[in-house]
Order: structure tokens, then C-alpha cells, then sequence
DNA sequence: GGCCATCGA
């Protein structure tokens, strides 16, 4: 097949000739064919762009999914290197034509000669990313582990910590035990049949997991829901479902699924496992995650996100083929587990033969066994490095300082090399300032001590720049990673022996009552500054230095952070329990039920969309909306637009409104550019949302090209999301029935289609600099990063509110009040939006009679 | 003239 196409391209270039031929010689040839010739011709270089970047992703998903994986047939060995081949010397000749260096800082793996890439770097770097996983898994490292705690066995001071728990759990330990008995006399009897490679069985066998395979599938078969309380490294995401897969759990047709709460983490171990049973990834294990199923029918054990689960709930509502959920990382508490944790108890009171495996890292796996009916837990030992914790003396005030002093007295008090440091801090303004600081002051230093490299570490960071924390450190210097909670669980970093904890990080709530979220600067919890510790235990023991007092962090610091579902707008979870028929929500059996005036709230939204009736019934509306995975807002309109003609570009507005704000990128060496790029954008005041589909249409004229976005300093990662994602909604508008209809220039229907779902979202110029929000009156102010910051359109309609520093609105677009009394006339009357009475509001604007 | 923690569909 490869051959063919690439007889393709030989084959394109000949009809090109040909065509340059014939348009030379032939005098009689129309205008029309030549047209013909020329849009051919575009089109075929469009179509071998396609192709290419086709071949370069599948080069990239072999090479990460199948790495190490020797199980591969000649074939796909032979068809790898070929398309790797064709990648490699397309981009030998593309890095000639375009000959980028706007915003592109070069790092080690696009160094070689000529700017070319040099892939098996970067995909060393780019596995480094997700090592998570794997660390907990490969054999290698299993063996080596192995290996040390045969020297000697200890349990970090953080499992200390937890000893004074375990008495709280004796009937579940006496449970352990009791079976660990059981596992030596029945050792042989389990089954082997799946395994031909002895190196792996044996990995397999050196897990913490292993011993406790038969007590655990006699758990399994005796109890419908089991908790897991098993820590990192002890084998149970890749163990626990081959084991109850090779007992027999999918033999009558059911799948095991097990969700994750990361993407990554979904798709290594599926590899890995997939890998440990001999098998092709796709084939009898499978994930599952958004933009991509690697399943099929054969599929016994299914690895997904969380997210991706809570969504088949609305196709499958009985999980009718699944034999075993698994639920892994449930400590973490994000919003789909919890979700998941409500759906998933009532099914298996309806399915009764239906397993349910709930796992988590932590002990407080009590409330878990107490949600599900007491059910029995189930303790797996873990294996990590000890880790010696630190605390200060006194109370500081600046801890900013504090962590560049400690970072500094580590490096020149410590041996050299032995090892990196990671500081954990709250944002990327943060981090900025941290790193000059310890530049200016290692530079003050002079060359007596090694080289300390600073390295920054956020989610906003581009790629290129990310990947710098996973090259190896020079010989002699040492690391320092500046990272946010990134660190925290969603990647590893190697090689680091020091944390420093400054006890803070940013975190998200939601006031119902304003509709504002806030990003507040907050003490951490328990749970939390014990994750951090452990990071610097990895590879070897470790320490970690926290900036706050052990009276502090006993009396002070929560025992766990409050769980998502707590502190976030639920419109979207409402929605969709709506749709799954759940009503009361009010009295609905929560693990940790959220504030009742946050369900409230998203209620009266959804009644105001009009996808609730005044029963609180979904209605048609409500059906078609819930089939888009947006915030419903933004699903009214995607509906709305049908209305208006246009929705080919409300998909692209809703789709760069979802990337988030990661969509420009300023450097700090380039502002001018930068800024003068995203001007460009903004002039005309269009608005935002209309500056946004700007961006994404421009993309979309260049083929997609790179080389724009770093000309314009716009980021290619988080373009490609939105394009991931408006594909996707392209995808469910023909689920709902609505055409794809394109209206560029008419941006009155764009907006318009823009406010039936926002309408909510609208506010007015006060005085000066301020605005008052229409609905719940409150003070707020263009966020800067807003093309209508200097402009203070007299109304405004916005995607959101955020508390920073002060009441902000992101993303604003002007509108006509006229507008919101045509769109929303059961929302807001005429006298609600009169510019004449602007003295004072009279109380309850907006509500005109939504209750 | 002042900035956006982190995941997920």
C-alpha cells in the first residue's frame, strides 16, 4: 500500500509536466480546463501534505506505542522503516523550503544540520514526558527495584506517616493476611497460559501485586465492589485486569474497562500491557480517549479516561459490555470520577454480577469502602525510595525568596551531581521571577561552583521549551526545576533527589452565586504535600524541604483538597445527568454531595437555555445540546447557529473557546513582535470570539502550516487541539441534525449566535473602566488580554469571569442590547436593557420571570 | 497597564 502511494507522488509530478506541456503548446485550451489544471494541481499538493503529515503522525504513534515492544512482525518492522524513511526525507527537503526561526528556540533535538529533527531524540524526550507510567512498570525497572529492597527494606518517613492510619483498617488487614497464606499454597495453580516470554513473566512476578493475585481474585469473586488501596509501583493498573482477564471475567463476552484520569496514562498502559500479554495494541487491549479508539470488536481489556466512560454512559447507560469497571486513581476525586462513582453504584445494583474495582493511592479508601456500602478493602504494599522530610524552624514571609535561598544552599552544600532539585511554586509570573533571581545570583557566584540550570515547567510553556526539563543534566552541573502542580501527578521528571515544597499552588473555585471563578493562591493539603515529597523518591532516596513548619503542616493544611465537584460550575454535569434521566438531583447520591447553590445555579442556566422545562425535564433542546461535550453555553450555541446559518464558524469559535487561552504566546524577548502579531487580529474591533475565528480561518487558508503559527506567535499545540476539536463537533452536528452552513461576513448572525447561548454573560459599561454585569449585578473589568481593553464598548456580552486580582471578563464581544431582548425576550425585556435609566438598578434586572 | 493552577469530553 505504501508502495502505491508513493508511485502517487511520482505519478503527480508527471501530470504536473504534462500540464505545464500542454498549457505551453495547446492554444485551444479553455480557460475553464486550465482552471481545472491549476486547482488540480493545488489540490494535489494539499492532498501530499495531508499524506505526509498522515505518515509522520503514524511514524510517531508506532515509535512511542511500540517502543521496546519486540513482538512486532517483520512486516511492521519493514513497513515502519519505510514510512519513516518517506517522513524523514520529506522534512529534510521541507526544512529547506521553510527556513523557520521566528519563536522557535532551538533545543537539542532540532539541532542537527540544516534544522533537521533528529526524531529518535525527540522521541526519547517526548516518552521521557510520560515516563509515569511506565516507571511504575518496565521491567528493567522493576528488576532494579527489586534488586534494592532485597538490600534492604524500607518504607519512605511519608509511609511512616501513614502507619498511624493502619490501626483504623485491622479487619482489612487481618483480611490481607489472612490470604497472603492462601497465595503460597495456590501459587501454581494460576494461570500462565498467555505469557511465552519467561523475562516478562518473571518482571511480572517481581511486582508488590504478585503475591496477593489469588487472594485478590477470590476478593473479586466474593464481594461485588472491592476498594484498592495500592501505591505506586505496586503493579495494580497493568496487573489487576490481565489477572482477573486470565480468571476468566471476560470469557462470557463482557469487557474489563478501566478508566484513568490523563490521557497518556490511558495509552501507556495499554501499550504496556498489551505488550506483557503478547498481543497488538488495538487488539485484545485497547484504550480509548477523545480524537482516538484503539479498540475493536476483540477487545477484552479497555483502558480509557475517565471522561470517556462518563460519556458511553449516555449510549449504554447499563455498561451492558463490561463484566469489570475498574476505576483507578479514584483518590484524585476529578470531576468525571466522581461522577462516575454515583453512575456506576446504581448499575451495579441493577447488575449484580457486574464487578467494580474502585483504586486509589491514599488511605482514606474508609470513605470509599462507606459510599459503597462498606465495602471490603483491599491493601496492596507499595514500593518507593525513603524520603526524608524537612521542615522549617520559623515561619517565613517570603517564600519566593525562601525557595531560591534553599535551592542555592542545596547546590553549594550538597555533593555535586547527586542528584536535581524541584521546586514547587504556584504559576508561571512565579517562575519567571524565580529563575531570574537564581540566574542573577548564580551568575554572582562566579565560576567556583558547578553550573545550576534553571528549568521552567507549566502547561502553558510550548512544547519545545518543555522538553528542555527532560534533556539529561550536563555532567558535573545540576538541575533546578521551577515547576506549577504540573509536577505534582501529570508528569515525572528523573533524576530528582530534592524537593522544595513552598506549601502553595493555585487553585480553581467556582462561586455559584456570581458565577466568577477564582484562581487564588492556596495552602495545599496534606495529601498534596506528601505527593510532593514523594517526587524526589523516584529513582532514589530522597529529601524534601518544606517551606512552612511541622506545626503548620499538622495543624494548618487540610487533609485532602477539596474535591472537584465541590468547587466548580456543574452545568455541564447537570446536563448530563439530566440526560440520563437522573431528576432529583438535589437528594442524588453524591460521595461528596456539591454546595446545593451550585446545582441550583446550573439548573436555572439550563432552564434559561431552554434545556429544562419548568418541571425540570429535558427537553429537545436539552437532548441535541447534551450530544456536544462543551459547556452547555456553548452547546446552545452551537444549536443556535442553525438559526443564523453560520455554524461552520460558530464551531470554530466554539472550538479555540475551549482550547482555553493558550491560543497566543508572548515571549518575554520578543513582546514587540509578539504583540504586534496578535494586533493583528484585534484590529477593527471585531471582539474577541470573532478574533479567534480569524485565527483559526487564517490557519486553515495556510494548509495548517506550522511556520504560520510561529510567524504569529500563536501556538501550534493548542491550534491543533481546536482543530481536533472542531472536527469533532463537524462530526455531531449531523448527530443533531444541523447543517454545516458557512456565513463569514455576516458577523451580525455570528454574533448573534454567539449571544443565544451567552446571554447570561452580559454586562454594561458603569463608568470609566468598570462594568456591571446585567444578571447579578457585580463590578468587573476587561481582562487585558481582551482586543477590546482600551476600546469599552458600551455593552458587552463575555465567555467568562475570572477573580484574579480583580473581577475580570475574558473573551468579550460587543453587541446591540436589542440584540438580547431578540435573542433571550424570556430573559430580558425591553426595560432591562434601556441605555436612559442608568442611575441606579433596580433590583432583580434580568430576572424577568426565569424562576 | 497587568497577566492563566491542572486535568478531561
Amino acid at each position: 500500500m505504501l508502495e502505491r502511494k508513493q508511485k502517487n507522488y511520482t505519478l503527480m509530478q508527471a501530470d504536473d509536466d504534462e500540464d505545464q506541456v500542454q498549457r505551453r503548446t495547446g492554444e485551444e485550451n479553455s480557460l475553464i480546463e486550465n482552471l481545472r489544471k491549476v486547482s488540480r494541481h493545488e489540490y494535489l499538493k494539499k492532498r501530499e501534505k495531508k499524506i505526509v503529515e498522515k505518515l509522520r503522525d503514524d511514524v510517531e504513534d508506532e515509535q512511542f506505542l511500540f517502543e521496546g515492544v519486540d513482538k512486532l512482525t517483520e512486516a511492521e518492522k519493514r513497513e515502519h522503516l519505510y514510512k519513516q524513511n518517506i517522513v524523514e526525507l520529506v522534512s529534510k527537503k521541507q526544512c529547506l523550503e521553510e527556513d523557520v526561526d521566528e519563536y522557535r528556540i532551538p533545543d537539542d533535538y532540532d539541532n542537527l544540520e540544516g534544522g533537521r529533527v533528529d526524531q529518535n531524540k525527540r522521541f526519547y524526550v517526548a516518552s521521557r514526558r510520560c515516563m509515569e507510567e511506565i516507571k511504575e512498570i518496565h521491567p528493567q525497572q522493576a528488576w532494579e527495584e527489586n534488586q534494592m529492597n532485597k538490600a534492604k527494606l524500607i518504607y519512605g518517613s511519608k509511609d511512616r506517616k501513614q502507619t498511624d492510619y493502619q490501626f483504623v483498617f485491622e479487619d482489612q488487614i487481618e483480611f490481607i493476611k489472612a490470604t497472603v497464606i492462601n497465595v503460597e499454597k495456590h501459587q501454581s495453580t494460576s494461570s500462565e497460559s498467555f505469557i511465552s516470554n519467561s523475562k516478562l513473566k518473571e518482571d511480572r512476578k517481581a511486582l508488590p501485586i504478585y503475591p496477593y493475585k489469588d487472594a485478590l481474585l477470590q476478593a473479586v469473586h466474593d464481594h461485588q465492589v472491592l476498594i484498592i488501596v495500592g501505591e505506586t509501583g505496586s503493579g495494580k493498573t497493568t496487573q489487576i485486569p490481565q489477572y482477573l482477564h486470565e480468571a476468566g471475567y471476560t470469557r462470557s463476552g463482557g469487557k474489563i474497562g478501566c478508566t484513568q484520569p490523563r490521557r497518556v496514562a490511558a495509552m501507556r498502559v495499554a501499550a504496556r500491557v498489551s505488550h506483557e500479554m503478547g498481543v497488538k495494541l488495538g487488539h485484545e487491549v485497547g484504550y480509548s480517549i477523545r480524537f482516538e479508539d484503539c479498540t475493536c470488536e476483540k477487545t477484552v481489556l479497555k483502558y480509557m479516561t475517565d471522561g470517556m466512560l462518563l460519556r458511553q454512559f449516555l449510549r449504554e447507560p447499563e455498561l451492558a459490555g463490561y463484566s469489570v469497571v475498574m476505576i483507578d486513581e479514584a483518590h484524585e476525586r476529578t470531576l468525571s470520577t466522581d461522577v462516575l462513582f454515583c453512575l456506576i453504584k446504581d448499575v451495579a445494583r441493577a447488575r449484580p454480577h457486574l464487578k467494580l474495582l474502585i483504586s486509589s493511592a491514599t488511605l482514606d479508601a474508609e470513605k470509599f469502602s462507606d459510599y459503597f456500602d462498606y465495602a471490603p478493602i483491599f491493601k496492596i504494599p507499595g514500593r518507593r525510595f525513603p524520603v526524608e522530610i524537612h521542615h522549617i524552624k520559623e515561619p517565613i514571609s517570603d517564600y519566593l525568596d525562601a525557595a531560591v535561598v534553599t535551592a542555592l544552599q542545596i547546590h553549594a552544600t550538597q555533593p555535586q551531581g547527586d542528584g536535581d532539585i524541584l521546586i514547587f511554586l504556584t504559576g508561571q509570573e512565579e517562575i519567571e521571577t524565580a529563575e531570574n533571581i537564581i540566574n542573577h545570583r548564580i551568575r554572582a557566584l562566579g565560576t567556583k561552583r558547578a553550573e545550576l540550570i534553571t528549568c521552567p515547567i507549566y502547561a502553558n510553556l510550548p512544547t519545545e521549551l518543555q522538553a528542555k526539563i527532560f534533556e539529561p543534566t550536563p555532567e558535573g552541573a545540576r538541575k533546578v526545576v521551577l515547576a506549577t502542580n504540573i509536577a505534582e501527578t501529570s508528569l515525572t521528571i528523573d533524576g530528582i533527589k530534592y524537593v522544595i515544597d513552598t506549601g502553595f499552588c493555585k487553585i480553581n473555585s467556582y462561586n455559584p452565586r456570581t458565577g466568577t471563578e477564582s484562581l487564588l493562591v492556596t495552602p495545599i493539603s496534606k495529601a498534596s504535600a506528601n505527593q510532593r515529597a514523594g517526587r524526589s523518591g523516584r529513582t532514589g532516596p530522597g529529601k524534601c524541604f518544606r517551606l512552612y513548619t511541622e506545626h503548620s503542616y499538622t495543624n494548618d493544611l487540610e487533609v485532602n483538597t477539596i474535591p472537584e465537584i465541590q468547587r466548580t460550575n456543574l452545568a455541564n454535569v447537570v446536563l448530563l445527568l439530566k440526560s440520563l434521566g437522573i431528576n432529583d438531583l438535589l437528594n442524588f447520591d453524591f460521595m461528596d454531595p456539591p454546595p446545593s447553590e451550585a446545582l441550583l445555579k446550573a439548573l436555572e442556566l439550563l432552564f434559561a437555555l431552554g434545556s429544562l422545562d419548568k418541571d425540570g425535564k429535558l427537553t429537545k433542546m436539552g437532548e441535541r445540546m447534551a450530544e456536544f461535550p462543551l459547556d452547555p453555553m456553548l452547546s446552545k450555541m452551537i444549536v443556535a447557529s442553525d438559526k443564523y446559518k453560520c455554524s461552520a464558524e460558530i464551531i470554530s469559535v466554539a472550538a479555540m473557546l475551549s482550547v482555553g487561552n493558550s491560543i497566543f504566546y508572548s515571549p518575554k524577548d520578543r513582546q514587540v513582535q509578539a504583540d504586534n502579531a496578535w494586533m493583528s487580529f484585534h484590529i477593527g474591533n471585531w471582539g474577541d470570539h470573532i478574533a479567534l475565528l480569524k485565527v483559526y480561518n487564517s490557519w486553515k487558508e495556510t494548509n495548517f502550516s506550522t511556520r504560520w503559527c510561529y510567524e504569529n506567535y500563536i501556538q501550534v499545540r493548542s491550534m491543533k487541539k481546536a482543530r481536533d476539536i472542531r472536527d469533532q463537533l463537524e462530526d455531531l452536528l449531523e448527530r443533531v441534525g444541523i447543517d454545516l452552513t458557512s456565513n463569514v461576513n455576516d458577523l451580525e448572525a455570528i454574533k448573534k449566535s454567539i449571544i443565544s447561548g451567552f446571554f447570561p454573560h452580559s454586562a454594561r459599561l458603569e463608568k470609566n473602566v468598570c462594568y456591571r454585569t446585567i444578571k447579578n449585578p457585580q463590578i468587573c473589568h476587561i481582562h487585558h488580554s481582551s482586543g477590546l481593553s482600551l476600546v469599552f464598548p458600551r455593552w458587552v456580552v463575555y465567555h467568562e469571569l475570572v477573580l484574579t486580582t480583580k473581577e475580570y471578563m475574558r473573551q468579550i464581544t460587543e453587541l446591540k442590547p436589542e440584540w438580547l431582548v431578540e435573542v433571550a425576550p424570556h430573559y430580558y425585556q425591553l426595560k432591562d436593557v434601556e441605555d436612559s435609566s442608568s442611575k441606579k438598578m433596580p433590583r432583580g434586572i434580568g430576572l424577568a420571570s426565569s424562576k
